[in-house]
DNA sequence: CTCTCATATCGACAGTCATCGATATCTGCG
DNA sequence: CGCAGATATCGATGACTGTCGATATGAGAG
């Protein structure tokens, strides 16, 4: 893989890799609907609210995660081409992915 | 996903979260024969060559990479058993992949 | 044994990160 | 308007990280 392609994925990975984010990926893409508010993740957690605030919008600027506020709640979703992209690193790199396995 | 899972798994994340590290384990699995010599890797960028070799420990440590001492060269090649378990969590959260497309 | 070369370790330094409490912003209600 | 509740932002702080130069370790050559 080139630099480039490097130094492009590397920045959604490190927006994954933490314990805390990699759960609230996981919660939204199994709650129902795809989406999730705030106020469903924040009590899952030991942590203060401000701090959940932050591991979202750390997902958000990613691009991993799609921001929606109706009324006085936020809803968030997951972003397919975020998804996608991570597939194709991971196509790129040699593991074997969906994408990559018609293609191999 | 458990948190349980999350904490085993953020590691692996945090260890390929790195433009240097990704493009390493790219380097190695593209190698001929699977295995890279540290000699082979440290050209390619333009770090110092103990900062090259501070990455592969990483990358080691993290169970990513086995590291074999032939002679004074010292050969990398990837652990299929970390690949194996960075496809399972993205299987946990909702990536598509080849391990899961089979069963979905 | 000594010299050289490949790789790893050490110590330091600047930058980033996860977390918190305090506070700001925004929305709906009365 | 004024209050209450949901979420975001701010500022601080302790911990971790990527990088370097200097140095240690270990193996082959002469």
């Amino acid at each position: 893989m080139s630099e480039e392609q490097a130094l492009q994925v590397a920045p959604l990975l490190k927006a994954l890799a933490d314990p805390v984010r990699l759960r609230l990926m996981s919660m939204v893409l199994s709650h129902e609907g795809g989406e999730a508010c705030v106020c469903d993740l924040t009590p899952a957690f030991d942590l203060s609210q401000p701090t959940i605030s932050h591991h979202l919008k750390v997902l958000h600027e990613s691009g991993l995660l799609d921001r929606e506020k109706r009324g006085v709640w936020v809803y968030y979703q997951a972003r397919p081409e975020a998804m996608a992209a991570m597939v194709n690193l991971f196509a790129a790199v040699g593991v074997p992915t969906a994408a990559s396995a018609g293609t191999a």
